[in-house]
DNA sequence: CTCCGTTTCTTGACTTGTTCAAGGGAAGTT
DNA sequence: AACTTCCCTTGAACAAGTCAAGAAACGGAG
C-alpha cells in the first residue's frame, strides 16, 4: 500500500501534475482494485470532502492513458479499475453476482498466450477472462 | 450459409416463434460476423423494409439467450454479435480500427484453459481476446 | 380453415454511464 | 511573486440500451 509520498511520486514519474483529486483517486485505485466509476467518485469524495464526477472521469482517463491504473470492463460490467499494472495478470468472473478476483498469468509477459493463427496481426497481449460461479454464488 | 429454412429449423429447435424480424437478424448474423447493433438494425431493415430498433434488440436478447447467437464486446467497442456458437474459439481485435477476426480455439472445448488458481470458483469457460494491430493499419 | 390466447412487435419516452464545453482556479515555471 | 498552462467545476448534452402500453402476428385447438 503506497502512502501519499509515494503516490505523488507515481503522478511525478508519469510527468502528471500533483492534484488532489489525482492523489485522492489514486489511492482509491490502490486501496481497493476493480471498483466501478461511481464507487470511485464516492471514495474520492470520501478523501477529500468534494469532488465533481467529471474530474474523477477525466483522472481515470489520464491515469489509464499514461499506464499507472489498468481499465477492465467484462462483458455485463461498467468499467472498472486497478492499480496493479504491467504484469499481464488476468480475471476470474463471477456470472451470478459479478465479483471479480485476480488471476496471476502462468507466464508473466504480455502477450502470454499466442494465436493458433495470428491474420497478419501484430498481436501484443492476449486478454484472458475466467467465467464462472464464485464459491458464494455456487453454494447458493 | 444456411438458407430461411435452416434458419427456420434453428428457431424451432430452440423452442422460439418464428417470425419475420427473427428470421431477418439471424440471417444478417449468419451474413455477416461481428456486426454491431446498429448495422444489424440496418440489414434487418435491408431485408424487411421496416423493423423497429427495440424488435432487434429484443431479437438479440433472445438469440443470445437460447444459444443462436453470441455477443462480444471488447473494450471500446458496442456490443457486436455472431452466428459461429460453440466452438470457443476466440477473437484478434485491431487497436487501431476495432476490426475483429475470429481464431480458432487450440484445444477446442471450453474452457480451453485454466486459470493458474481458480480462487473456488468453478470455471466453465475462457474467453482469450488478442490485442494488436491488424495489417493495414501496422503498414499505415 | 378459423378462432383464440399468448407472445412479439411498434411506438415513444426514459435511464444510465459517459462525454462535451466554457469559465474560474490551482500547479508549477521563471 | 507573477504568469502560463493545465485542471477542476458546473451544467448541459449524447448515445446505447431499456421500459411500458397497446397493436399485430404466431401457432395450437376446435
Amino acid at each position: 500500500m503506497p502512502d501519499a509520498a509515494d503516490l505523488e511520486r507515481l503522478l511525478r514519474a508519469a510527468g502528471l501534475r500533483v492534484t488532489r483529486p489525482r492523489l485522492a483517486v489514486l489511492d482509491a485505485v490502490h486501496a481497493e482494485p476493480h471498483l466501478d466509476t461511481e464507487a470511485l467518485i464516492g471514495a474520492s469524495r470520501a478523501r477529500l470532502g468534494a469532488v465533481s464526477h467529471q474530474a474523477v472521469y477525466d483522472v481515470l482517463r489520464v491515469l489509464t492513458d499514461s499506464g499507472l491504473v489498468r481499465r477492465i470492463q467484462p462483458q455485463g460490467s461498467l468499467a472498472r479499475y486497478e492499480a496493479r499494472v504491467g504484469d499481464n495478470h488476468h480475471h476470474l468472473v463471477c456470472r451470478d453476482c459479478g465479483a471479480i478476483v485476480d488471476v496471476d498469468c502462468a507466464v508473466g509477459e504480455a502477450p502470454c498466450l499466442t494465436p493458433s493463427d495470428d491474420g497478419g496481426f501484430a498481436v501484443d497481449e492476449a486478454e484472458v477472462v475466467f467465467w464462472g460461479r464464485c464459491p458464494s454464488c455456487t453454494a447458493a
